[in-house]
RNA sequence: GGGGACGUAGCUCAGUCGGGAGAGCGCCGGCUUUGCAAGCCGGAAGUCGUCGGUUCGAGUCCGAUCGUCUCCA
């Protein structure tokens, strides 16, 4: 029996000596490419050559590409469990011909490998082929179908014609597309999984368990223009994607993807881990759980592998969701405490030898699934008591939509915990309501998405190469314009030569008077974005005539200066391009950036990795694995070292070699990073090319970099922050910005000098004493009052001596001398405690357009319905202010303190008539 | 990119209509006990995230900002 080792190696050997190029599996996370979340498909990485914007380096190539699919059209994330076959991680092997051969070869070859190498039984085996479609005016697929029985010993009754929906495949809603054939097994009646469903019958496509899909050879003939137009396209593409699940379960002789080796040892190490056993049943709950861990657990290994860690947002937030989902699904196996994180390593053996980077980063990977389970359970017991109080206002036993989503927006408490604890409790969900506000919150998110995104598309453009290696050696250089792209409606755009020109007198067409548009150079010394370096900005002249250069871009290996023309140009006309003097701020940071990760590994260990980096002529941003904050004692030794560097002056050289030469010298890639055969090492501390061996640090690089560290001229870090569970974030500063920032500093450190009038080195002490002083002021102020030790006491004391009696209770009214209300109240308490009964009003000036007014009650007198609030409100009002409280104690304020006197009498006067009242 | 929630004592949180900053746990002291656990009595502890606004008065209302959590794309 075959392992998946040898069905994955047996596939790529076999198309090696058809003459293909192995190419390693790319990132599961796109580099530069936004409009995709996760590699979904072995023909991303080609996605530019397809798209006739970049050259092949090969005519035919073969893979093992890691993919996931979890979002958009190819959403399987609810389905995994549930059955044998769906995943969001898997691996497409795929064969390419770039131009090079056709449907023949692919044929003969996917018939050879599965008949000969796989050894399947060439009698179970069906094909289908494209029937054609006379809406789209689509042919059907003749040359395929008259091929199979001619190459091949399959009979023409076994090769089956399908429309669009199952054989014609399309990239997008533009762009290359074309008819595909599928090979088909049949496994036999037994593994029919429809047999209790009224009229089913087995067939190719025919939706059971004994007919599946093994292969996809899909043929790239046309171009997508629009929904109506179809074009030809000059050269022919195969793309061909076989599941390696797949094929590994039907060479293994077993019914369930998760029953081959690829899954069972991590099965398995679960049953281990949770002392359940997995009894490979489609019906029950807890193989479901199984399946789904284990599912999951590989795509949520290989993102963080590849540099994503869970987050809110975007890719981050998917893998969080994933990951989620499994941790729930361990708590149907009695799992509430983190455990998927102990899993890693039984994956990192099963896929570790064609995936290096699962066994190098382990234990990163798994330090970030330990944080993320850990970080969910505290998520769901916070959910557990909003819960509670939900299912206390369930009205009619139902628990109502709005609190529902509440939980899961809110709260991120799944839904169908949600009905779960509801069902034990004898409860219902409104979930038609759930519902709804679900779908207006997607709403909401897509109607402010539309008005956020410019993505201009570029397809089928067959752009120039632009030579734009002079990008390292100079600042400007003399070429000639090749050719324009300018953007027509929202997304679309022209590909255009001429002439284009903002003078009134130019023909509509030519006019692109204050618009955004994107020339094309034959040659260019600009720096496109890339390798977290933005691009650079600048001008390109002719005489008078001026482009300014806003922001430049490289599609596929053509460079995109996009901005705006002042003035008028044409296609061959020879320009002069000049990048801005930023570019040279750009360059220090960059070297920099080098700098500090080699500080950062001195200082902190070889375990920092990069994660990210930003650089551009403001600053410096750095992302790599810690496990926790830097200490300012380490902050301070990675500048040290970064400093020291510089004022050495050391040599900075860069070469391209080969990827073998470059990682024998141990220069360091990045993690999630798609190389070619050939790479750019810039070398600290070489020379020349002959000496990098000689370097303190070497690191795959296509950015500017300076000559000499230092040119660099100081390195500052000013921010160190967490980004996610295990990443810290470094941003740091040199040259010009590091000088704007010191001057901005040293002014404010200037500003407290003359404000505090102590020398620059006494300022600390000086600030901690003010600090403290202030703090034991006002404890002082507090236990004075508390204490009754001030001068409001006695005040309020004299004035109980001589106060008016109506029916035992004091009618207390005075003026005080101005005082913190919160003394005055103090002092009113212990004035009503004094006096047992009373009615009190006091008031004081704080200055002549400030007064304060105080009202309060003793509880008898409140108890018989008199308020202080009401009688504040009486009297606030002669001194030109407002106030309330409540029964006991109220106060006020106002502007007019020279009828505070006036204000009392009046308080005096509508007491005396309340207390009497009551006494009769 | 667009929503929602939260930020109050060392920790977990309450604080209604804008009107005296609170509880439980923990901490400190005393008593009780051979000791421990426990109990009883007492005590300390606060820039209510930060900044600004409205108001006589803001933890509470409004705006900005920082941080944390969460959903959607």
């Amino acid at each position: 029996m075959l392992t998946a080792k040898e069905i994955r190696s047996g596939f790529i050997d076999f198309f090696k000596d058809k003459g293909h190029q192995f190419i390693p599996s790319a990132p599961v996370v796109p580099i530069g490419d936004e409009t995709l979340l996760f590699t979904n498909a072995g023909m991303n990485q080609f996605k530019d050559i397809f798209l006739g914007l970049k050259q092949p380096d090969y005519p035919r190539a073969a893979n093992s590409q890691k993919c996931i699919r979890v979002s958009g059209k190819h959403n399987d994330l609810e389905e995994v469990g549930l059955d044998t076959y769906h995943h969001t991680f898997f691996e497409m092997l795929g064969n390419w011909s770039f131009g090079d051969y056709f449907k023949a070869e692919a044929i003969e070859w996917a018939w050879q490998l599965l008949t000969e190498v796989y050894r399947i039984n060439p009698d179970s085996l069906w094909a289908t082929v494209f029937a054609g479609d006379k809406d789209e005016n689509l042919p059907p697929d003749e040359e395929a179908r008259d091929l199979w029985p001619k190459i091949t010993p399959i009979p023409v009754d076994r090769v089956l014609k399908f429309g669009k929906k199952d054989n014609f495949w399309e990239m997008g809603t533009t762009g290359p597309c074309g008819p595909c054939s599928e090979i088909h097994i049949d496994l036999g009646p037994d593994c029919c999984d429809m047999k209790n469903v009224p009229g089913h019958r087995c067939r190719v496509n025919g939706g059971c368990a004994r007919f599946i899909e093994l292969w996809n050879l899909v043929f790239i003939q046309f171009n997508r223009k629009s929904a109506a137009q179809l074009d030809r396209l000059s050269a022919n593409y195969v793309d061909t994607g076989a599941g390696l699940e797949r094929i590994a379960a039907v060479l293994q002789n077993k019914s369930s993807n998760y029953d081959t080796d690829l899954f069972s040892p991590i099965i398995c190490a679960i049953a281990d881990a949770t002392g359940h056993k997995y009894t490979s049943q489609l019906q029950s709950e807890t193989d479901s759980a199984f399946r789904v861990i284990a599912d999951h657990l590989r795509s949520v290994a290989f993102a963080i592998a590849d540099g994503v860690t869970p987050s809110n947002e975007g890719r981050g937030y998917v893998i969080r969701r994933i990951l989620r989902r499994a941790a729930r699904f361990g708590r149907v196996l009695g799992m509430h405490e983190p455990f998927l994180y102990k899993l890693v390593n039984v994956l990192s053996d099963v896929m570790g030898n064609a995936f290096g980077e699962i066994k190098e980063r382990a234990d990163f990977v798994a330090t970030v699934i330990e944080n993320e389970e850990a970080s969910f359970g505290r998520t769901l017991d916070r959910g557990l008591e909003i819960f509670t109080s939900a299912a206390k206002n369930a009205k009619g036993k139902t628990i109502s939509g709005q609190d529902a989503f509440m939980l899961y927006d809110t709260y991120g408490f799944p839904l169908d915990l949600t009905e779960l604890m509801a069902r034990e409790q004898g409860l219902r969900v409104d979930t038609g309501l759930f519902n709804e506000l679900m779908e207006a919150q997607r709403e909401r998110a897509r109607a402010a998405q539309k008005s956020s995104t410019i993505a201009i598309d570029l397809t089928g453009f067959q752009l120039s190469k632009t030579d734009d290696s002079s990008k390292y050696k100079t600042d400007s250089i003399t070429t000639r314009i090749h050719s324009w792209i300018k953007p027509r409606g929202r997304f679309g755009a022209d590909h255009i030569s001429g002439t284009l020109s903002t003078q009134e007198a130019s023909p509509p067409d030519n006019n692109v008077y204050g618009e955004t548009i994107g020339l094309i150079l034959e040659e260019t010394c600009f720096y496109a974005e890339a390798g977290g370096q933005v691009g650079d900005g600048g001008e390109i002249k002719s005489g008078v005539d001026k482009f300014t250069v806003e922001r430049t871009e490289k599609i596929g290996d053509c460079v995109i200066h996009w901005g705006k023309l002042a003035g008028s140009m044409s296609s061959g006309q020879e320009v002069t391009a000049i990048v801005d003097k930023e570019r040279a701020d750009s360059k220090k940071n960059h070297t920099a950036t080098h700098l500090l990760q080699w500080a950062l590994r001195d200082v902190l260990g070889g375990s920092v990795t990069q994660q990210g980096s930003l650089v551009c002529p403001d600053y410096l941003r750095f992302d790599f694995t810690c496990p926790k904050a830097l200490t300012s004692e380490q902050i301070r030794l990675v500048e040290g070292r970064v400093n020291e560097r510089i004022a050495e002056n050391i040599p900075v050289a860069c070469a391209v070699m080969p990827i073998d030469e470059a990682k024998k010298l141990g220069a360091m890639a990045l993690f999630g990073e798609k190389y070619g055969n050939e790479v750019r090492v810039v070398a600290i501390g070489a020379e020349d090319e002959s000496s990098i061996k000689e370097a303190f640090s070497r690191e795959f690089c296509g950015g500017t970099h300076v000559a000499n560290t230092g040119e660099i001229g100081g390195f500052k870090v000013i921010k160190e922050e967490s980004i996610s569970a295990g990443v810290r974030r470094i941003t740091a500063l040199t040259g010009r910005a590091l000088n704007e920032y010191i001057t901005q500093q040293s002014k404010i450190i200037d500003d407290l000098v003359e404000m505090l009038k102590v020398p620059v080195e006494e300022l600390p002490h000086r600030v901690r004493k003010l600090i403290d002083d202030n703090k034991d002021l006002s404890r002082q102020l507090k236990s004075a009052a508390r204490e009754g030790k001030n001068a409001t006491i006695d005040e309020v004391s004299s004035l109980l001596a001589g106060a008016e009696k109506i029916a035992n209770t004091a009618l207390i009214v005075g003026r005080l001398s101005p005082a913190p209300v919160a003394q005055v109240r103090n002092a009113i308490d212990s004035l009503k405690k004094k006096a047992k009964s009373a009615a009190i009003v006091l008031g004081f000036a704080e200055s002549e357009d400030k007064a304060l007014l105080l009202a309060a009650l003793t509880d008898d007198i409140v108890n018989k319905g008199i308020s202080a609030s009401d009688i504040i409100a009486e009297i606030a009002t002669v001194i030109g202010g407002s106030g309330g409280g409540r029964p006991h104690l109220a106060q006020a304020g106002g502007k007019d303190a020279a009828k505070l006197n006036e204000a009392l009498e009046i308080a005096v006067k509508a007491l005396e008539k309340k207390l009497k009242a009551l006494s009769t």
